[in-house]
DNA sequence: AGATTTGATGAGGTTACCTCAACATGAGGG
DNA sequence: CCCTCATGTTGAGGTAACCTCATCAAATCT
C-alpha cells in the first residue's frame, strides 16, 4: 500500500508544473514570484507594517525588509512612518504598484484558470474538498 | 466562479504545509531535501551518470556536479569511470548511502502516510486521480 | 526612571540553483 | 589519419530568496 509514496509525488509533480506557468505568467512584467506574492498582500491589506507583511508571506521581517526594498526601487511600494508608533514602518503600493499588481493578478488567475481547466467543473470542486482538508493543521 | 484562483491558493497551502513535514521527517539524518532527492535518484537507477542523474533531478548538470560532490563528502556516494567513455563519470551510493537511502525513504513515506491519512481511503484515490490528470502536458 | 521588549535594519551566511568558459575525450568527414 | 565539431564534466563566478545574530531607537512595564 504504498500508494502515499506516489500520491507525495504526484502532488509535487503538479505543484512543479503549476510553478512554472505562473512564473511564465509573470514574464511580462519581469518581475520574481516572491515580489508578485508581496504586492499580491499588499494589495488585498492595504498599508500594512513592515512585520505584518512579513506574517502574510511567512517569512521574517529582516527578508520583508529586503523585499519592500526591491519594491521601492521598482516604484511599486513605498514606505510610510506609523502615526502610533515611531519604530514602526508602514508598507503601501504607489498608484503604480496597485495598477501592476492587479494587471498581475488578472493574468495568474488566467493562467491559473487554463491549468486547472484540464479538470471538469465537477472535479475542480473536489479537488477543492480534498485540498481544504489537507490544510487544516 | 473564481475558485480557480482560491485553487491554486489551496493547492500552494497545502504544498507548504507538505514540504514542511517532508524536511521535518529528513532532520534525523541532517541531509538536506535536494541531497534526499538525490540518493532516492541514485538509489532507483543504480550507477548513472552525472548528467543522466542532473536530468533526472531536473537541474543542469553543472548543479548535479555539486551535489555529487556533496554526497562524496558525507560518504554516500562516489564517483568512477564509464568503461564506455572516458570524460564520463559514473556516479553511484556507496553501502552507506544505500542503506541511508533506505532509511529515510522509509522515514519519508510515513511522514507521507501520515499526512495523506487526514484523507479517507476513497478520498485519496479520489485525489490520485485528479493529480494524474493535472500531471499531463 | 530604569529595565525590558519590540520594530526595523546592517552584516554576514546558506541553499539550491544558474550561466559561461575551459578542457579532455569521442565521433564523423575528407 | 587528421581536423573539426560535439559531448561530459568541472572551475569560476553569480543570483534569488531565504536565514540568524547584533544593533539601535522607540515603546512599555515595574
Amino acid at each position: 500500500m504504498r500508494d502515499d509514496d506516489t500520491l507525495s509525488e504526484a502532488f509535487w509533480a503538479v505543484a512543479r508544473r503549476l510553478r512554472h506557468r505562473t512564473k511564465a505568467s509573470l514574464e511580462p512584467w519581469d518581475i520574481s514570484p516572491s515580489l508578485a506574492r508581496a504586492m499580491g498582500v499588499l494589495s488585498r491589506h492595504g498599508d500594512v507594517r513592515l512585520s505584518v507583511l512579513a506574517d502574510h508571506l511567512h517569512i521574517v521581517p529582516r527578508s520583508a525588509t529586503e523585499v519592500v526594498d526591491d519594491l521601492e526601487r521598482l516604484g511599486f511600494a513605498e514606505r510610510g512612518p506609523d502615526p502610533t508608533d515611531r519604530r514602526a514602518v508602514l508598507v503601501g503600493l504607489t498608484p503604480a504598484g496597485i495598477e501592476t499588481s492587479r494587471a498581475i493578478q488578472a493574468a495568474r488567475q488566467q493562467e491559473s484558470e487554463r491549468f486547472f481547466a484540464e479538470l471538469s467543473d465537477a472535479d475542480r470542486s473536489e479537488l477543492v474538498r480534498l485540498l481544504g482538508k489537507l490544510r487544516e493543521a
